[in-house]
Formats: structure tokens, C-alpha cells, sequence
DNA sequence: TATGCTGCGTTCAATTAGTGAACGATGATA
DNA sequence: TATCATCGTTCACTAATTGAACGCAGCATA
């Protein structure tokens, strides 16, 4: 359920605005409330993420959700793997719409 | 249930193969036989695709499924919103790995 | 102080999506 | 004819996903 992608975008997204809520996560990522609960839930079991109470300057409570070492580890590897499959699907998709426009051509 | 995705799929497999069954069609995707009998059904129901009855060579009995004008157009549509979608994560990857670059750095 | 408002994380019943074993049908083969 | 392999189809079962509802905490206003 939670996925090398989710893992991966929730991390992105954490470092980059540790200060965020669960809806304003799920939002971005457009996936439901429960679903973000259960990711972000899940990174931290694992010790990718540590939720720290903070009170927030616009009247808000929440958690500030930290990248541990093991995230940031964890999102680099991630990174590398997601650059490496998107070079390849656009390696493919180079050659497929090549082959596209052969097929238009005639 | 049926995403652009595997609508993508599904037609450049069979523009490839038509004589193709169900069970291979879903090993190729990676999706159930459920799946794709799904959606293969509505692509004909939808009239990207045509199964024409035949007999084939090798003691099989099945469908050829045909791409339709309607399908092939459709193809085409699909191929380039992929591939423009393909080549803006593919942007976005790359300046992602550029903030990893000085991340690592520091 | 009390009341109301807003946004927080959490829960969980309900919905939706996905799975694959089982079935009957069809040809090929012995 | 009997057996075997593969076909498409079905559907009960499981997994994944949703989002309304809840209680809580802090701030603003009466």
C-alpha cells in the first residue's frame, strides 16, 4: 500500500515543507486523507520520519514531520532509482513515438 | 478503473500483437486477468478495439484483437500526452537530482 | 471567563478496485 | 473417443482507498 512512489513523494515533500499537515499533503500528492495518515504512519514506524510537536505562528497545532538520517538516506536512494526508471520510460517513449510517426507518415 | 495509462498500454500491446490472449496481454501490464479482461472489454465496448473471431495456428481458440481507426487515433493522442508527461518529470528528476548533488555535497 | 471558530491528527464504515480459481467451450492430439 | 491445453468469462473474495465524523488544542471575540 505504501509504495516506492508514495514513499518517495511524501519524503520530497517533507523535506522540502516539514511544516506541512496531513491534508495539505495529501492535497499535493492527490491521495485521500486516510491514505496520507497511513503513509506518513508508516514512515515513522520505520524511522524514515519523526513527527515533533511544535506550535505552529498562525494559531495551529501539528507536527513538524522531520526526514531522520535513515529518510534522507533512504530518499536519495529513492531518487537515484526514480531517475534512472524515468530515463529509461523516456528512452521508450522516444522510440515509441518514432515509431509513431513512421505510422502517420504512411 | 481503466486509467490513460492502461488505456495506453492495453492499445500499443495489441497494435503490436493482436493475436494476443488475455492471460499474456495480463502478464505483459502486470494485472490480473480480471483486469484486463476489464478493460479490454470496455475498449471494445468504448470502439477503440475490434475482437474479431479466428482460429489460430497453434491449437488455440480466441480473438484477434484489432485497433479500430477510432483506437489508433486514440493511440496516437495517448503516445503524446505520454511523452509530454514523460519529458516534464524527466525535467523535474533532473533539477531533483541536482538539489541531491549539493544535498550530498554539504 | 465562556463561547465559537479553525485546523490538527485519528478512526473506521462504506465504497471501489483488483484478484485468480473455476467453469464451459473449442481445437489439436493420441 | 478421450485427453489435454488454452481460450474468454464470471464472481466471491480480498485489498486498497475514501472522506465524514470525532475529540483536541489554540486563538479571537464577547
Amino acid at each position: 500500500m505504501l509504495t516506492d512512489e508514495y514513499r518517495y513523494k511524501i519524503l520530497k515533500e517533507l523535506q522540502q515543507d516539514p511544516n506541512i499537515s496531513q491534508r495539505q499533503l495529501a492535497k499535493r500528492l492527490g491521495i485521500s486523507l486516510g491514505k496520507a495518515n497511513f503513509c506518513l504512519k508508516a514512515l515513522i514506524e520505520k524511522g524514515s520520519v519523526k513527527a515533533e510537536n511544535f506550535k505552529n505562528s498562525t494559531n495551529k497545532v501539528g507536527y513538524l514531520y522531520l526526514l531522520t538520517p535513515k529518510g534522507i538516506e533512504e530518499k536519495v536512494i529513492l531518487t537515484q532509482c526514480f531517475l534512472q526508471r524515468k530515463l529509461k520510460e523516456h528512452e521508450e517513449l522516444e522510440k515509441e513515438i518514432e515509431q509513431l510517426r513512421q505510422e502517420v507518415k504512411s
